[in-house]
DNA sequence: CTGTTAGCGCCTTCAG
DNA sequence: CTGAAGGCGCTAACAG
């Protein structure tokens, strides 16, 4: 009639006010809550419509914290998700932990290293179980779990450097080889580069596999017809544009991501130019392009779904780590149906 | 010496280990973390000492749990990620809630109710501090706050469907009806539509749109020139061919989406058909494609952003709810370059 | 089958 | 300026 403790009116309902609704004490809701086996069905009925009256659910965090289990929530900071390698990525990631029960909590470090550093540490005091995270440079002292209260990390599209922790990654060195090979196969020889810092690894692998299909050609280098630091479209449009304008320009470009194919094939289209290329990630519209495009394909899903298992791996037994996985690319040669020949 | 407490090896350091270490008490040590200025010098730079060396860092969970705060997360159920679209939407809440100190857990409900039911409610166990949805039905009891132990929600590109709750939406009619209009403008009279789920806010907004622009222009509504269930570009491309199959096609169409527009595009494109398009939501290929297309475009990281600015006044002030915000839209003509006219 | 006690890690309150 | 007591919501471990 008068109990002690007054209802609750805005604040949520605790297992306390259930069970006084429910004339039984706290244990026994804990219990029946889930689903132990040791409640008599009279109590367990009447706590179930308790707890449809007051609308209750149980506090997942109180929980997990008497529990010493963690917050069932794994991190994942990347640099761009805007770009559709990053969206598939944390869509892969998302569905293999959602089968586990596991919620992903996204942050864009925008390419900010700073912020990265900021986002990982947030991370760590949250208690989130685990981290992937698509480093943003090459300086990885700050993912070191050491530093991290020991929150398992898992490294996508960079290996650790100066670390220990598991990474996944794409065949950056052999994909981009292999396209650049095939505009060596089409008769090119003056061939530029579109690249990405210098400083990552994916930049610098990129670039080597470059190099070597040149070399291995017996092509030399030519520093004039290369670019390695366009942050987005606009900047890929411009360096392709200052490549072009030069006497005796390369007949092809092998453009490092995304950005910078399209920035170069906007370029292109501009000055009605015949330039071939060939270049890293696939995208929608590759195919509708108008021109012969070489593409290093690869199923960027899937890197995330091998990422999120390295991390759960991690999380069954925290011994394993420094594994690193390489998800295979392939290369796609679109544009058949145009009049051009892909060739120079 | 002999501490009554071993030293943590593989679990986190606690509070009380800091306290051990820096030997004072746990109390001190709160403070001392919290910046408050009744801690000596001395002690805390011991304090801090121990921090650095003992790798600790304060566990958020348990001083959320104790504080009564929530969790400092955001959750955002979406419909698919990998639409860009959504992932601007998401990237604006990040971005919003980030300068807040707040994050956000995304979840992708792959336009399924039942998913999409089974995440808030797990995100309301989680005690989150709120919610963000894109509905993927017109069903929407289950994201009503009262079923959520009061977690604040706010829904996006929807409006609330005997719920009350605040809401962030596109001007779907309007800029259905000006793409539709300029189509119509242009000289074609036969236009046909490629349309979303008519039991959806903005499947069917989208149609009221078409559907009076016709009328006003004294065109009548033909339904052969209709498809309104096409959930991917392949479906789009398929329906595009049957529409166009038939004697008497339509000589433009309206698509009310990015997936229809480009599975159009693709139809157009393989049977080399001069057939217009006016579809709504722009994307980053719609000017290189070689034919005149007419988008509606907003700002959907605008959209984010703002649903992200009601939720957090929601989350100073739980009371005001209800309100309603809708994004204007603006028509972009593309292709002016090409050969095409965009005339009948 | 059910209740009591105690404590997860932290912080408010109140004494020193 | 510092510490002790108590409790946020929940649940192991132990009584009954």
């Amino acid at each position: 009639m008068n109990p002690s403790r007054p209802a609750p009116t805005t604040a949520s309902p605790t297992m306390r006010d259930v069970a006084d609704h429910a004339n039984v004490s706290p244990m026994t809701v804990s219990r029946a809550l889930r689903d132990d086996p040791g409640v008599s069905p009279g109590n367990r009925a009447r706590i179930l419509h308790a707890v449809a009256a007051l609308g209750y659910r149980r506090n997942e965090s109180a929980r997990n914290l008497r529990l010493g289990r963690s917050t069932g929530l794994i991190g994942v900071v990347i640099t761009n998700l805007a770009n559709p390698f990053y969206t598939q990525l944390a869509l892969g990631i998302e569905s293999y932990v959602g089968e586990k029960g596991l919620r992903v909590v996204v942050a864009n470090s925008g390419e900010d290293i700073d912020r990265e550093r900021q986002l990982v540490n947030d991370f760590a005091s949250r208690r989130l179980d685990g981290l992937i995270a698509v480093p943003t440079s090459n300086h990885h002292q700050h993912l070191d779990p050491a530093n991290l209260a020991h929150m398992p990390v898992v490294l996508a599209a960079s290996p650790p450097h100066r670390i220990t922790v598991d990474s996944v990654m794409l065949d950056d060195f052999g994909g981009t080889w292999e396209a650049t090979r095939t505009l060596i196969d089409r008769g090119h020889h003056r061939i530029g580069f579109l690249g990405l810092p210098a400083s990552t690894w994916t930049g610098s692998e990129r670039f080597r596999g470059y190099c070597a299909a040149l070399e291995e050609a017996g092509i030399t280098l030519q520093d004039r017809y290369i670019r390695r630091n366009q942050p987005d479209v606009a900047a890929a449009t411009h360096a392709t544009h200052t490549i072009l304008d030069q006497p005796h320009p390369p007949t092809a470009l092998f453009t490092a991501n995304n950005r910078n194919t399209i920035g170069a094939y906007r370029a292109i289209r501009d000055r009605n130019a015949t330039t071939a290329i060939a270049g890293f990630d696939d995208f929608e519209f590759a195919d509708l392009l108008q021109l012969p495009l070489t593409v290093v394909s690869y199923d960027a899903r899937q890197l995330g779904r091998e990422a999120a298992r390295l991390l759960c791996e991690q999380l069954d037994n925290p011994t394993i780590v420094g594994r690193r996985l390489v998800i295979p690319t392939s290369v796609i040669e679109y544009g058949q149906r145009s009049d051009w020949t892909g060739r120079p």
